[in-house]
DNA sequence: AACTATCGAGAGCAGTGCTCTCCCATTCAG
DNA sequence: CTGAATGGGAGAGCACTGCTCTCGATAGTT
């Protein structure tokens, strides 16, 4: 099944350019696997090109084989179809917004909770402005008929919540998340068992009403970004939508428990 | 210009189709006019059973022709592109949502604040999650090269900010929004302007902090609801949707400083 | 050096949006 | 009531899409 090996080295080129060190070990050896995966790479980063310029839905293999001057049933040998070219485009996409969160976050100083969320949400929105149709292809409505493999995307789709939960987390066991006199209101049981999982599986601390907090964030962060990348907030009406984003970010830090940017612990 | 006697009949018939009364005077009189005006209806009607069954990218003119028992280029004596529909569409979708919001909120005592926001965006929710696709049409990735005329649609596509404000507004000059006490972040100079305008254009008194806490309530609002709706959340890791979702909303609520719903004045 | 797996080209199918022409029937004016 | 004008359906056609299949040539493997 040639797909298996397509979907292998491309998993692992993505994976490489992230963190991972072990994927090198399926690098290809032999001339054709080498000349192979160099041909995937470019057709990704051609349709990368098209999905920038044209959108996810005008996105057509026939151009892409156009533009790597070959004939489109060609393109065929190497992407499965128009999907699978999606799907690639996906996981690239997650990545590149995961590799600039974690280099926002990363460059504030690990005690300063609120400064890394203030950072999370900025590089968060400056990559949307920067990428609109591929933030559209992974936060918009999903593509006709398409659905995401989830377990080739779950992976580098949950990059930026991971690093979400990791700076509430961090903040709580450093005692620094919210002031104990805060009540929200009541967790309902199925709500209090869905977090409880959640909580078993990345190992927090967090208590159900700040981790429900923390999933308002989640989402309000992206409905802020949507609104602004969609266009959703009419023409003109915010002339500063980075100082009105600013100022959701302040607030939703506070709703979560986190402290003020640069605060001193 | 037939064009123009197609749009003009559309925005009469679902003007009727809203609360308008005054549209009725622009009912067709001849035989033609009013044949004419039900082949649009009934485009519109099989755009709308195409659109729930197939999404927004997959909706085909030739598909709807056929269901009409018509030649494609049939359609096109009514409705002017395959963008045309779309918009059409799309009002009759925000016109829609509009209806169930005011319904839900009409149906809660003018002066419980709380249980009118809480109405409000079960509302929203509820519409959401009923027709996925049309929802998709109004909040998600803009389709394709596609942008839709403001002056057709901002009129419909404001209903539920405009509810919301009046919310809002309401519980201000009702002396029940928030605590005269509690300081959120500042507000820049350029947002302040921005919302200067809006407090002028809407005629409101509610001060700059809570009018922009109200924003974030309305991004925050269609960030959960879109991430619900898109399946943002990983598949099964909420059980109770509707259970994190008013925990969202009670929260949303009380950063907007609005009292608990049924709260007694 | 012989073999075979791989890959590009080309034709082709079914679908799309949209245009143009032709022609019939309904409507309206005289 | 007759003749013209208008509206609207049918059909062909263009350029495009995704995708499949077959046929050679070529380059890597043995």
């Amino acid at each position: 099944m040639p797909e298996d090996r397509t979907a292998g080295a491309i998993g692992a080129g993505v994976a490489a350019s992230q963190a991972g060190a072990a994927a090198a070990a399926v690098r290809p050896r032999t001339p054709r696997e080498r000349a192979r995966a160099q041909t995937v790479a470019d057709i990704v980063r051609l349709g990368r090109e098209h999905l920038a310029l044209h959108g996810a839905a005008a996105l057509s293999l026939r151009a892409v084989a156009r533009d790597l001057g070959v004939v489109s049933s060609a393109v065929y040998r190497y992407v499965e179809s128009r999907e699978e070219l999606l799907t690639l485009l996906l996981i690239d996409a997650y990545n590149d917004l995961g590799d600039a969160v974690d280099a926002a976050v990363g460059a504030v100083p690990e005690a300063d909770f609120g400064g890394r969320f203030a950072a999370l949400g900025g590089a968060v929105r400056g990559w949307a402005l920067r990428e609109p149709s591929r933030y559209a292809l992974l936060f918009g409505s999903p593509v006709p008929g398409y659905r995401a493999p989830a377990e080739r995307t779950t992976g580098p789709g949950t990059r930026v919540i991971t690093a979400l939960i990791g700076i509430l987390d961090g903040a709580f066991r450093a005692g620094r998340l919210a002031e104990a006199g805060r009540q929200g209101p009541a967790v309902a049981a199925g709500l209090a068992g869905d977090l409880a999982k959640i909580r078993a599986e990345f190992g927090l601390a967090v208590p159900d009403d700040l981790l429900a907090r923390g999933a308002l964030a989640w989402t309000a962060l992206f409905g802020a970004v949507s609104f602004e990348v969609f266009g959703q907030y009419g023409a003109g009406t915010f002339t500063a939508p980075e100082e009105l984003f600013g100022h959701h970010l302040a607030v939703l830090a506070d709703v979560a428990g986190l402290p003020a940017a640069g605060a001193a612990p």
